[in-house]
DNA sequence: CGGAACAATTTGCAAATAGCAATTTGCAAA
DNA sequence: TTTGCAAATTGCTATTTGCAAATTGTTCCG
């Protein structure tokens, strides 16, 4: 018989990042309770083992309960785990990063949500700085090869949209006639007919498309 | 103040990956303990929240206590976390992957392990099946783009090792020369003078190589 | 009604890569 | 010497990128 050990607190943080002035931010909540209580943290929580099926689910309740979101992207970073993260002892972090279109943002149904600049998001309790670092570097990385930045944007989009949300995920420029041929070979997107967007100004009118299929990656790079 | 939730079980499974016979393999352990007391699963044990740092001190204990090795190459894979993974209860496992040489193997120094092919462990105990899959997914999305593979090797191993290694990581085969340019434009590995590899036939002899530094990653593929 | 403005899209190559196949090299057994 | 064999290199073609210049589609202006 194993003998039995303290069971650390397992919680689950959330890395909810938008794009604000065409840079990545993080959304910061400040939090109710202490430790660190009234400070701009992570939107997490305890896992709620009576309630959360699993530990999306807790994700899923602490956005919706936290943030008034759902139904975003959202997966798995990596946990983090160790006995001096937090006051309270030996502790693990679940820890998701989500993405959202800033239009979802602006729309009154969240709270009141600190954005951040991701780069620079500020002192931050516990070890969510090195959380969100590792965020970065994971969207950072994954950019190229998947199409999760179009996370970022609302379901129908234009090119040079899309392009510049890869651009600022990927924190380079991209050459526009390689980057058109490039998403026109992979076959992600489709063409969205009718609406067209408004101008302001006179210029030729953009074709609209949204992705074919749910995120997914492919092996060559952007 | 917040209400008090149970406290998940917090453990550590590692997929300890090598190569037999030109092909991944998994070391599993018979268990201990119950449940499942002896039946074949991953690498794995209990939080020590009173001896372990963080998480990755937990795997070289565990490691160094169940297996007997030291040294290896590991890294986090991702957290498995939920109410039904586990009988015990809403649990938390903390998966990790490491990589071993065979000749480290060989070498009595490790208990019994169980070594299974990685495509087909049989069938194991909690959800060890789908954790295993993960690391045979990451094995494979990180082969083409890092030098982990090389931690499958000695530290000192032939070009043509080299990338049979890959091959079998990757589940495919590679062109030889295009290889080897790769390899030389990345300069990544370093050509160790001295004793050469004894051949059983008359062939030009191998030059040896090691690598520069740690398993890095690169953008490029492979 | 013929520009003018301007972003959206395409085109056209040159440069860099990747994929294949054939050739050359070094060593020791026969 | 000749031969066998894998190591290592070359050559060449087919793709993929990177850049820059050229088109297009619209509406506003004069």
């Amino acid at each position: 018989m194993q003998p039995e050990y303290e069971r650390p607190i397992v919680t689950v943080d959330i890395v909810l990042m938008t794009i604000v002035e065409g840079a990545l931010a993080v959304a910061l909540l400040e939090r109710d309770n202490a430790p660190f209580q009234g400070v701009p943290a992570l939107i997490g929580g305890y896992v709620h083992t009576d309630e959360d099926e699993d530990a999306e689910a807790a994700v899923r309740r602490i956005l919706k309960a936290k943030a008034g979101l759902e139904g975003l992207f959202f997966e798995q970073l990596r946990s983090f785990a160790g006995r001096d993260r937090d006051p309270r002892g030996w502790s693990v972090s679940i820890a998701y990063f989500a993405l959202v279109p800033p239009s979802l943002l602006s729309g009154g149904t969240g709270k009141t949500l600190l954005l951040r600049p991701a780069s620079a998001p500020g002192e931050l309790p516990f070890d969510h700085e090195r959380i969100v670092l590792a965020a970065r570097e994971r969207l950072r990385g994954k950019g190229a090869y998947s199409t999760i930045a179009a996370c970022l944007l609302p379901k129908v989009f234009t090119m040079s949209e899309l392009q510049g949300t890869y651009e600022t995920v990927l924190g380079e420029t991209l050459d526009q006639s390689a980057f058109r041929r490039k998403m026109k070979d992979l076959d992600l997107l489709e063409e969205v007919e009718g609406e067209k967007r408004q101008t302001l100004i006179a210029r030729r009118p953009t074709t609209l498309y949204r992705l074919k299929a749910a995120p997914s990656v492919f092996d060559r790079r952007i």
